[in-house]
DNA sequence: CGAGGGTTTGAAGTGCATCAAATAGTGTGG
DNA sequence: CCACACTATTTGATGCACTTCAAACCCTCG
């Protein structure tokens, strides 16, 4: 028949999206009627390697999702120097907190690598956020973890070295509580990892074969092997006030 | 009337808070009655100098406006230094983010003048912003706000100058549009402001010599005039991706 | 194979921190 | 009101961390 082929279609995509949106925490305790309107405004977007999803000050008419795929938001200033804002892959969020100032974007996103994408109308999130309550809070616990993110971010830049962000960061790529030897990838470009820790490419690539030199770690092009991680961790650590020895 | 002189203590004291939190943004299309449970609740203090509200890690129970004053939000590392998380005046909240999070606060504040502060259970505001649509909403406006601010806080961090920095928080004391020669003072000690800008004292210093000599601007101790206001802006705002020049 | 981006390395410069000491400012008790 | 102690601020000298500029290397991909 005439509009079912359609129609079934955009039930299976709706469908797919649907079972996605249902596991993102944002969606936590939603009911189904609820997430299933969400997912019929969802679109997915398959996006490549330097796709704008849009750029600082824009009119923020979607938040987006990052199905798979990484994305870089950014900020551009007069005199043409870049500041990372954050580097985010699969099942995380942005784009949201448009919504609860002046609807417009306060970074720019870009796209880093092949990725899927799902955005969705702020609208559709204002609607439903004035009737369900439960979105709200999610939304709270959201961007709650990003302020203390954000502050411990600024609280790294004031008081670690270059090479002590770098074991940071290298730490939380550690999967947990491991002893013996760790072997990770850096998960972009080490020229991205640099200025996602506000640094240059030489000071990281400096900085890293410092971390070779006095710690324990071995470095193979973008796989790095940390052979002891408590040697890292009481290197780094001690300038954190996070991460409690 | 037969009860008591307390009760109208209480009432008393309950209605003067009560007309303060209704002008406060955090309780904007609240509901009288509401705000009446949050008057009951709050306990006003009169803090001192120094007086330490609470530290990093503690167990958070409730959440404080300031409503005259000042307060040092902080954080400590294992090494023994100090990154200023925000510096707090009249009618800022702080504490709030816990009750998202693990219920522990993610900085320590302290009060660095003589201080009126307004101390609300947590419990309360997850109770009633369970049920209260607006509660949360205003409460996203608020965490927004902050992220916005966290970003241009990093922001400058990386592609500021130490000057840059200070211009950047002159100009933001300045009033609005006007135009004329501005005469300003420092809201509080040039050390407290030298580690909010994330810099040394001796640094700060310094550099405030740097923005009196190059642009045109005067100094007599706490008190700094700036004689043309849009000379200061070109020269930060350049290396800043919000104020567009 | 060759082009072009990512990465490393070297040399030199800059900005901020550090250490130390002088000066100004503030509050105290006599 | 002054002398004292204490803190905040300034100034100078020096060092270090990171940046900048430049060039080489490496790797991937058409």
């Amino acid at each position: 028949m005439n509009y079912s082929q359609y129609s079934n279609d955009k039930a299976l995509a709706s469908n797919s999206v649907f079972n996605y949106l249902k596991n993102t925490p944002l969606f936590d305790n939603i009911a189904n009627n609820d997430i299933i309107d969400f997912a019929k405004a969802a679109t997915v977007k398959h996006c490549e390697k330097g796709d704008i999803i849009f750029l600082h000050h824009d009119e923020a008419l979607y938040f987006y999702i990052i199905k798979s795929g990484w994305a870089k938001l950014f900020r551009q200033t007069l005199d043409g120097s870049e500041a990372i804002v954050d580097i985010l892959n699969d099942d995380h969020i942005f784009g949201i907190t448009a919504l609860y100032q002046d609807n417009r974007y306060d970074f720019g996103a870009q796209i880093i690598c092949n990725s899927e994408i799902i955005k969705i109308p702020l609208d559709l999130l204002r609607q439903k956020a004035h009737i369900n309550q439960n979105l709200s809070l999610n939304a709270l616990k959201f961007t709650s973890a990003i302020i203390k993110r954000k502050n411990t971010e600024l609280e790294h830049r004031d008081l670690q070295t270059a090479p002590q962000r770098i074991g940071c960061f290298l730490l939380k790529l550690c999967a947990s509580d491991e002893t013996g030897p760790i072997t990770l990838h850096l998960p972009y470009s080490k020229t991205l990892v640099a200025s996602r820790l506000g640094m240059k490419a030489e000071t990281f690539s400096r900085a890293l074969n410092k971390l070779k030199d006095s710690l324990d770690i071995t470095i193979s092009g973008s796989s790095i092997t940390i052979n002891d991680v408590s040697i890292l961790e009481e290197n780094v650590c001690q300038s954190c006030s996070l991460c409690r020895l």
